[in-house]
DNA sequence: TACTTCTTGAGTCAAGAGCCTAACTTAAGC
DNA sequence: GCTTAAGTTAGGCTCTTGACTCAAGAAGTA
């Protein structure tokens, strides 16, 4: 089960936007692609992606950037893979051959529990806390 | 969660030999890819990748051709995948930036538990019986 | 207006999947 | 031993796609 980069980028990302939610204030590109280690020119096709799936929101101008547009828990991580990388949900087993109805219909299963297992995360999985988080006043 | 022709072929091509499995005769390349509809000389290197991983045996020369190398339940689904396919049980999340331990900790349970649904299985799944075969004598 | 930041669309590049060709090797059967 | 029917092997071709890159444009702020 490999990632395509750009959902782990996509993931990386939104961990990042998670941590300072419910602050308002938006991170730019520049400091996210430093943060996360992904080349900012492609980081800039993500996160629009990602924000016409709603998942963020943008503003334009001085004092621009980025921001989740709800809580991390209430964003799947399927929903973070849909915007990004559909391909990973679909399913396109073709039943051609003499085996093909059988062999797509164990696919299927397969499919289907994968599916699942990522349906039970949301991002809120993804935010790492910082250290000490819960030591301050 | 797509899968390759490849993949889909060897579990097509496998199939299709389990139910001969028993019988001391031999498939032939050309009637493996017309019963499955698989490009013959496609075919041709992914048997040879199912030969080298042991899955199947072949004899050359007149009377010559292919069948499975054991019992198909005991051909696991996951060796399957890894002889014609090996990356899609690779794992290679890379812990970089801010969030990518997390990250990739998420990902491989996710990826633990898809390879465990796949063990699960073995190519005695894949075995299409043929209408009456349990009233014959 | 000037500056900053996001927005959009196009372009590049390398790698890989899928498939084909052709020469080679082995074995059966006459 | 010769012929012929199989499998074996190596190489090459084409098309798509993933991963970036770039540059001009639009919008908000001061």
């Amino acid at each position: 089960m490999k990632l395509s980069h750009k959902l782990e980028y996509a993931c990386r990302v939104l961990a990042q936007l998670a941590r300072t939610h419910g602050q308002d204030k938006l991170a730019h590109i520049d400091e996210l692609a430093e943060a996360e280690k992904i080349p900012a020119n492609y980081l800039v096709q993500i996160l629009n992606e990602l924000r016409n799936a709603g998942l963020i929101v943008s503003k334009r101008g001085k004092q621009g950037g980025y921001a989740l547009s709800r809580a991390p828990a209430r964003i799947g991580l399927s929903e973070i893979v849909t915007a990004v990388d559909s391909e990973l949900l679909e399913r396109n087993f073709e039943d051609v051959g003499h085996s093909g109805k059988r062999v797509a219909h164990i696919w299927c299963e397969i499919g289907v529990e994968f599916e699942k297992k990522i349906s039970s995360y949301t991002l809120e999985a993804f935010v790492v806390e910082d250290t000490n988080d819960m030591y301050y006043i």
